[in-house]
DNA sequence: TTTATATAGAATCAATTTAGTCCTATATGT
DNA sequence: ACATATAGGACTAAATTGATTCTATATAAA
């Protein structure tokens, strides 16, 4: 499925969310009703991205979370970082090589270059970026009739 | 994860192998040795590449498997679309409708965006590139999967 | 024609991963 | 003290994945 686990997307919804009112403090209660998850689901995604320092938490009566940086300085790949680990396309590009043979040691470099490619796009998109709707704001977005890209292949 | 399935990745390495002479037919059994998997699962990717028409397959004495088209025009998102289906971020990026929160959801737009990146990557890349030495020879090597021997025999 | 070889495709089984929930401890405002 | 809220871990259930097995079919060669 090469996908983000489930409760990865819904982290990245969430700190979307919160973006929106930086300084505020919100409890996992209200944030899942306001995305639409379970309360102890929003609760254990809370938890690590805190443990993670992307939130801070605070204890106790009228508690809750809140950003712990500007929505700006938080980019989706840390989310991701926080939420399952190391991103890396094949586990052979993030641990040492599976591969016996020297043309799937070429594989390996290329899933790592294909890494490197999808960080810099992850690491480049902040909860700013993430929480304007459409596509209206994207920063480098492409304007349809210019610049096309190569399509993929016989398709 | 963040990753491709196992059999994907072993997949994309078969291919690489198989496009070091293009128009050579390779057993099932031939390419399970070669890149060292287990020879039933060797088979189960071929016949799925089969099927998808990147690989044309030949029955009987002698028969086995041969690439469809010469490697620089197989890509490799082609053959992640073949053992894994539409690849996408989340799964909201890919197909619609299946979540309640679609209309409200700020994120979704970004999802797609990356979703296309990606593909552009991948798109670009075929099998001619990947059988090339990327860049640096690997250090270390083991064997993929198989490490773990299953035991379903006597006992 | 018979036999050995090899893929097609479905079905199955086991292992792993993931999602979701629950419980107890601790911190804090009223 | 009490109500509220997070911390952290344990646990269960479900989905996915990896790997195997079985039967059918096609082909080359004896």
């Amino acid at each position: 499925m090469f996908r983000l686990s489930r409760l990865t997307d819904y982290g990245t919804v969430i700190m979307a969310h919160m973006a929106r009112e930086p300084g505020r403090v919100y409890s996992a209660a209200e944030l899942a009703g306001a995305v639409g998850v379970a309360a102890p689901t929003a609760s254990k995604i809370l938890k690590t991205l805190a443990r993670k320092a992307l939130l801070h938490s605070l204890r106790g009566a009228h508690g809750g979370y809140l950003l712990a940086r500007p929505p700006r300085e938080i980019s989706i790949a840390q989310v991701i970082d926080a939420l399952e680990g190391p991103l890396g396309v094949t586990e052979c590009s993030v641990a040492a090589g599976l591969c016996p043979q020297e043309n799937a040691c070429a594989v390996r470099s290329h899933w790592q270059r294909i890494d490197w490619a999808l960080r810099q796009t992850l690491a480049g998109l902040t909860l700013e970026d993430m929480m304007q709707p459409g596509s209206a704001g994207m920063p480098d977005r492409r304007r349809p009739g210019h610049d096309r890209p190569r399509s993929d292949g016989p398709g």
